[in-house]
DNA sequence: TTGTAGGCGTTATCAC
DNA sequence: GTGATAACGCCTACAA
C-alpha cells in the first residue's frame, strides 16, 4: 500500500494525494474527503525511508551509551527517550557496552542512518569516530563524559568537586586514613578513563588541601568478579593491619553496598569501625540499613541540558560547542560517621 | 558524498562503483582497487534510507518494552540487542513506559520504519495494534507478556508455576495464613494485567490445593508512592491485629526489600515473625541481610529463545505461532522461615 | 568488463 | 485544483 495505490483508487494524482496528506492549500475539500477516507480504510502510512530520503530530515536521534543495566544510564535513557517523543524524534537506543570498537561501528552506522543528531557518552579514549561525525555537521553531545581534545557540546556533572566535597566530608569528621575504592578501569589502550581520574582528583586534592597525604597501599580496584567472590579479604585488608583506614570512599553505591555487608560480616561497625560511601544515590538501594552516604547526580538536569543543547543545533542548523557541567549533591546518611579514634 | 560522487571521482558509472562496493564478480581488479580506495579517502558510506528502500530489508528491529529502569527489563534489553548486533540487525529500543496509547504509537512508528521483526512485551490488553503488524506480515514476538487471543510467537515465563511452586515453599514450611503483596496495576481501560492475575492465581491454587483459603485482608497493593512514603503501617498492619499473616508474597524484589527493611524496624523479626519472599533476584539486592527468598527468571533464554523465533520467522519469511513457556527457579535466601507457632 | 535505464516511495516544482 | 515530472541515493537488470 503506498500513495501511487491511494492515487489509483482514488482516481487522482500521487500529488494530489500528497497534498491531502499534509494539509497543503489548493485542493478541493471533496477529494480531500475522500483521498483520506481511503487513507484510513486501506491503513495506509507513508514509508519513512522515502519520505526522509525526499525530505533531508529524519527525525531519529542517535543516543550512544555503554549500557542501561547500571541504574544511572537506564534514568537518563528514560528521560532523553520522553523528551525526544513529546518533541517528535524517534530514538536509536545503542549500547557501547564499554567496547571502544563497538562504539565506533555504532557512530558509524549513526551516520548511515541520517540521524539528525547524536549523543553520546564516549568509552573510546579515541575521538576519531566522533570527529568523523562531526565533519559530517551532524549536532553532536558528549553526555557524562568528556573527550577534551574535542571541539563539541559537552554536559558532564562535576565528578572532580563531588568527591572533593565528600572527601572533605570525611575529613571534617575526623578522617585521616581514607581508602579509595575506584571503578573498574578496563586496561585497553582505547579506554576512556576520564571519569575515574576526575573523581580520584577531586579525592587527592582534598587530602593534600587538608595536609593529609594518600597512603598508596589504601587503594584498590573493584573488579567485576568481587560481586561473584565469597571472599572479601582483598578488600577488607584494607582496614586492619598496621595502619588501617578508617573510611571507604567507593566509586559508586552498588561497591559500596558490597563493601558494607562484607565489612558487617567480618566484625567491623559501620560507620563505628569504618565509614563507607558511594556515589550515584540508586533508588534500589536507598532501603538498605545502615542508610549509604552518597552523592546524588542531577539526572534530569543532564537529560534536559542535552536534549535542548541537541535539539537546538539541529533546528538552527548549528554545531555550537557549549559545555556544561553541573553540580551534584551530598547525601549524608547513616554509613559515614566520626572515626573511634576521635571520640572520647 | 554519493555513489554518484565516487562514480564521478573515479571516472566510471555508479554501476561499477556498486560492484566494487559489494565485492560482486565481473570488474576488474584494478578499477575495483581504485574504486575501493575512493570510498575510503572520502569516508563515503552508503545512505541507509536509499539502501533499504532499493532492497526492501531494512535489518532493523524494533523493540518496545516498558522501561529499562526495571532491571529486568535492562537485563533483556541487553541480551537482545547483543544478539542482534552479532546477526546485523539494529535495534529500535521503544519504551511504552506502561502507556497503552504510547504502545500503539509506537508500534504504528515501527511500521513506517519498515523493521524487519518486532518484539514487544505488550502493556495494552486491546491487541488491535499487534494485530495490525501481523496484518501486515511483519514478524513478531510477544515477549514476557502474552495477549491470549492473538496467533503469534509467543515467549513467556511461568508465573503461574512460579508463584505456585514459592506458595507450597512457604506453606511447607508451615505457613498458614499468607499475605500477598500486589504489584501496582494501573486501573485504566487498556492496561494488560495478565502477568499479575498469572502469578496471584498460582498463588490462590497452591492455597487451595492444600485446603488453605486466602484472607481477603491479607491482601494489598503496592503503589509507587509507597517507596517514598515514611509510614508503612498500611501494609504492616497485615501483620499484626487478631488475625496476622506469618509470611508476605511480593510482587518483586523492590517491594519485598521495602517491606523487609520496614518490618525489621517496626520490630518484627525476618523470617522469625515475618517470611518475605519476592521475585526476579535482582542482582543489585542480592547483597541485603537477610538474604531474600526469591525466584530467579530465565532472562538470558528468554532473550535469546525470542531472538531465535523472530529471526527464524525473518529468514524464512513465514509467519508462525509458536508458544513457549519457560520454567523459573526458587532460590532459597534467609528471609523465609519456619512460622514462630510450629517451633518449639 | 562496463554503462544505462528503471524502480523503490516519497516530496517538490513546475505547468495546465 | 490538479497532474506530470524530476529529484533523493541506492540496487538490479539488461545492454553494450
Amino acid at each position: 500500500m503506498t500513495i501511487n495505490d491511494i492515487a489509483r483508487i482514488c482516481g487522482v494524482s500521487k500529488g494530489t494525494v500528497n497534498r491531502a496528506l499534509h494539509g497543503k492549500p489548493g485542493i478541493n475539500p471533496g477529494t480531500k474527503e475522500k483521498i483520506l477516507a481511503a487513507v484510513r480504510e486501506n491503513g495506509f502510512r507513508p514509508d519513512y525511508r522515502a519520505k526522509s530520503l525526499a525530505t533531508g530530515k529524519s527525525f531519529t536521534i542517535g543516543l550512544l551509551i555503554p549500557n542501561i543495566e547500571n541504574q544511572s544510564f537506564a534514568m537518563i535513557g528514560t528521560i532523553i527517550e520522553a523528551e525526544f517523543w513529546k518533541r517528535g524524534y524517534f530514538l536509536n537506543l545503542a549500547l557501547s557496552n564499554d567496547d571502544a570498537e563497538k562504539e565506533e561501528s555504532y557512530l558509524e552506522l549513526f551516520v548511515d542512518r541520517k540521524v539528525d543528531g547524536v549523543i553520546v557518552f564516549p568509552v573510546n579514549r579515541d575521538p576519531t569516530a566522533v570527529e568523523r561525525i562531526l565533519e559530517k555537521r551532524i549536532p553532536l553531545v558528549l553526555m557524562m563524559n568528556d573527550l577534551p581534545s574535542v571541539e563539541t557540546n559537552v554536559v558532564t556533572i562535576d565528578e572532580y568537586g563531588a568527591f572533593l566535597a565528600m572527601t572533605e566530608y570525611l575529613i571534617g569528621l575526623g578522617h585521616r586514613d581514607i581508602a579509595y575504592i575506584d571503578g573498574y578501569k578496563r586496561y585497553t589502550a582505547k579506554y576512556n578513563d576520564h571519569i575515574n581520574r576526575e573523581r580520584f582528583r577531586g579525592f587527592t586534592d582534598a587530602l593534600a588541601k587538608h595536609g593529609l597525604g594518600f597512603d598508596g597501599n589504601h587503594y584498590a580496584e573493584f573488579l567485576p568478579a568481587y560481586y561473584e567472590q565469597k571472599d572479601s579479604s582483598s578488600i577488607s585488608g584494607l582496614f586492619s593491619g598496621p595502619n588501617p583506614a578508617t573510611a571507604a570512599m567507593c566509586f559508586h553505591d552498588r561497591i559500596a553496598v558490597w563493601l558494607q555487608v562484607r565489612l558487617i560480616r567480618d566484625g567491623f561497625g559501620v560507620p563505628d569501625d569504618v565509614s563507607v560511601t558511594g556515589f550515584d544515590d540508586m533508588a534500589e538501594l536507598s532501603d538498605i540499613v545502615p542508610g549509604i552516604t552518597t552523592i546524588r547526580n542531577p539526572f534530569a538536569e543532564i537529560a534536559a541540558k542535552t536534549v535542548e543543547m541537541l535539539v537546538g543545533d539541529i533546528e538552527n542548523g548549528t554545531m555550537s560547542a557549549n559545555k556544561v557541567r553541573l553540580g551534584t549533591e551530598l547525601i549524608i546518611r547513616q554509613s559515614a560517621g566520626v572515626p573511634r579514634s576521635n571520640r572520647r
